[in-house]
DNA sequence: GCCAACGTTGGC
DNA sequence: GCCAACGTTGGC
């Protein structure tokens, strides 16, 4: 199952992804998100989404090269993302390894994307759909590529 | 910067 | 277990 991954390119944007070639996608802390990050399995692909963008859109590739691990932010006194209830036994989030596997010759807008028939069923596209982690399925996922 | 649409927290 | 208050996301 392929996936979508949004990501604020402010913060960590897909030339960031291409330069390091993998990241640990750490710092979700969202249970839904964090119940899909834990189902990915190594080798299944992600959409790259620009959010809180100018514009906001899908932009690149990248793939599962790790299955998920905990997050060691969690454990960080100093970081943003500790969290004071989970302990190195029982983690409480979890981040798998995303490598970069290409950068789309251009960036399919959101708004785009709203206009495509194939797609109106996707998980981004509903409204208030906040989720940083969601399920794309085969087709859309075609679909987008085939766009670009 | 605004605000709708969530998700989380914590008192009861 | 309910729900008000609060915090966050993210498009616009």
């Amino acid at each position: 199952m392929p996936w979508l991954l949004k990501t604020e390119p402010n913060t960590y944007s897909i030339d960031d992804l291409k330069r390091d070639k993998k990241t640990a996608w750490d710092s979700i802390r969202n249970y839904q998100a964090r119940n899909f990050l834990t189902s990915m399995e190594v080798g299944e692909l992600c959409l790259i989404y620009h959010s809180n963008a100018e514009p906001p859109g899908v932009i690149g590739i990248g793939k599962i090269s790790k299955r998920a691990f905990a997050d060691p932010l969690q454990f960080d006194k100093n970081s943003d993302y500790y969290d004071p209830k989970a302990t190195k036994e029982k983690p409480r989030w979890f981040c798998p390894e995303i490598s970069f596997v290409e950068k789309l010759t251009r960036l399919i807008s959101l708004s785009e994307l709203r206009e495509i028939k194939e797609l109106k069923e996707m998980a981004l596209l509903r409204k208030g759909s906040r989720l940083s982690v969601q399920e794309v399925s085969e087709k859309e996922f075609k679909t987008i590529l085939s766009l670009a």
